[in-house]
DNA sequence: TCTGGGGTCCTAGGACCC
DNA sequence: TCTGGGGTCCTAGGACCC
């Protein structure tokens, strides 16, 4: 019986891509997109990565090629590339069997048993439909298991001057065995350093390498999940397609801050604005959890700065999802850990134990109106309420007002498509006479 | 001066049970 | 005098992903 094939569709730089979406005069140029706080590249055009700006450096140690280059820089905007996300995933859905939200901006598709010509055919169209509709380049790779589609994938990319951006694995294995001959064996999806190194030193250096090795050496070095690796390489699949996500087991909550902190109550602010956000995402799947974590740490790289990090669980007498209860319950958490003298340079809080909220038990004989009925109530309309209007526009008083430990995103865009005071304006001018005068594109960011 | 945030899965080892 | 074997659950830590 032949099998369905995965598709994986992968934006190309994505947030370099949604950044120039909404600016039209920056594509083809270097664009480079900014981590929280701006500290490190996390997005690059491919224009920005001819210049060797890569995904994981400090900004502090490019800025001359950034200077040099005129290379536009954007602090992260999740509003808007969560929202370009969705609008693509939106497409996918129409192409596919069953669909696959992998990251912010990869999806894995399954796609029916056709003939290879037809396969890139499809391949084609979904990549066009992408970029018809929403506006972003895609690559597509199609292969018969997940690991293979990603390297399909990765070599669609590579090749996207002849290949057009989608590549079809060959269904023979004997046809497949010199692409897998030319991928070094680190850059097979779930191999990283410590494994690859392992791997190495055992003379497997390929993705060929791995499909062919003795099974129980694979075990040896790398357990059951180097062995679903090595079994995927050779197209058979053992990692199935996850359309239906599972409910989170933890949420973190985390930041570094704009500037370091020294004292409790900022960092007070801090622990009860992460853990807001984090009982946000928690009633937003309908969980309550059962404990909270809290950790502070100084900056690991101030080698000249007294250096602390610590963490402490509170558990809570009974689950919840109720913003005050887990702020009061993180605020005890950190107050047994912290200690002056230090500059704290990130917090973050950890919700652990969580359940569904459903499968509470409730007391016997409850009262007409309980706590917890009313904490519900306030709840779901304070999510309603920051929904409609904005992240924060209600929030706990002990989260701050200045909020002086905010990270910093000096170079944010505009949230063009999801803020009402942000949309894009387009300006129009009357059409010329000969096309030599044709206007450049003039949509721009409201002043 | 300046170095991200948010997850998952697996394994080993200990506690505990019958 | 003789003191097993097999299972589950939980947790911490490691490795990996984007």
């Amino acid at each position: 019986m032949q099998r369905d094939w995965f598709a994986l569709v992968d934006c190309n730089s994505f947030y370099a891509s949604c950044e120039q979406l909404f600016r039209p005069d920056l594509q083809g140029k270097p664009v480079i997109v900014l981590s929280n706080n701006d500290g490190c590249i996390v997005a690059a055009s491919p224009e920005a990565k001819a210049l060797g700006l890569t995904t994981g450096q400090p900004l502090f140690l490019v800025e001359e090629i950034i200077k040099a280059n005129s290379v536009t820089v954007f602090s992260s905007n999740y509003e808007l590339y969560g929202d370009i996300s969705r609008r693509v995933v939106d497409v996918l859905r129409s192409f596919a069997q069953q669909l696959e939200v992998y990251s912010i901006d990869e999806s894995f598709l399954t796609l029916p048993p056709l003939p290879e010509d037809q396969l890139k055919k499809l391949a084609l169209q979904i990549r066009c439909a992408v970029r018809k509709l929403v506006g972003v380049p895609v690559c597509v790779g199609i292969a018969p298991t997940k690991v293979l589609a990603k390297l399909s994938n990765r070599h669609a990319k590579e090749t996207q001057l002849h290949s057009a951006g989608v590549f079809v694995m060959p269904p023979n294995p004997e046809l497949r065995l010199p692409f897998l001959q030319a991928i070094p064996v680190e850059k097979v999806w779930g191999i990283a350093a410590g494994l690859s190194s392992r791997l190495i030193k055992f003379g497997i250096r390929s993705a060929a390498g791995l499909a062919l090795a003795n099974t129980l050496l694979i075990r040896k070095l790398g357990g059951v999940v180097l062995q679903r690796i090595a079994l995927e390489l050779r197209g058979l699949p053992c990692i199935e397609l996850d359309d239906y996500p599972a409910p989170r087991k933890s949420i973190l909550s985390s930041r570094s801050f704009g500037s370091l902190v020294y004292n409790l109550p900022p960092l007070e602010e801090a622990v009860c604005s992460y853990t807001s956000r984090a009982a946000e995402k928690l009633r937003a799947q309908r969980s309550v959890c059962s404990a909270i974590e809290v950790f502070i740490t100084t900056n690991p790289y101030r080698k000249n700065l007294p250096q602390y990090r610590n963490s402490s669980i509170e558990h809570l007498p009974e689950p919840a999802s109720d913003t005050p209860t887990l702020c009061a319950a993180a605020r005890r958490a950190l107050a047994r850990i912290w200690h002056e003298g230090f500059a704290y340079h990130k917090a973050g809080v950890i919700l652990w134990g969580i359940l569904p909220a459903a499968a509470l038990n409730l007391p016997l004989f409850p009262p007409a109106i309980s706590n917890r009925t009313k904490r519900d109530a306030l709840m779901a309309a304070l999510d309603t309420i920051n929904r409609k209007f904005g992240r924060g526009t209600i929030r706990i008083a002990s989260s701050g007002i200045q909020q002086t430990w905010q990270m910093r995103r000096t170079q944010r865009s505009p949230r063009y498509t999801t803020c009402w005071e942000e949309l894009p304006i387009v300006s129009a001018k009357p059409y010329p006479t000969h096309p030599s005068r044709l206007p450049s594109k003039t949509l721009s960011p409201p002043k």
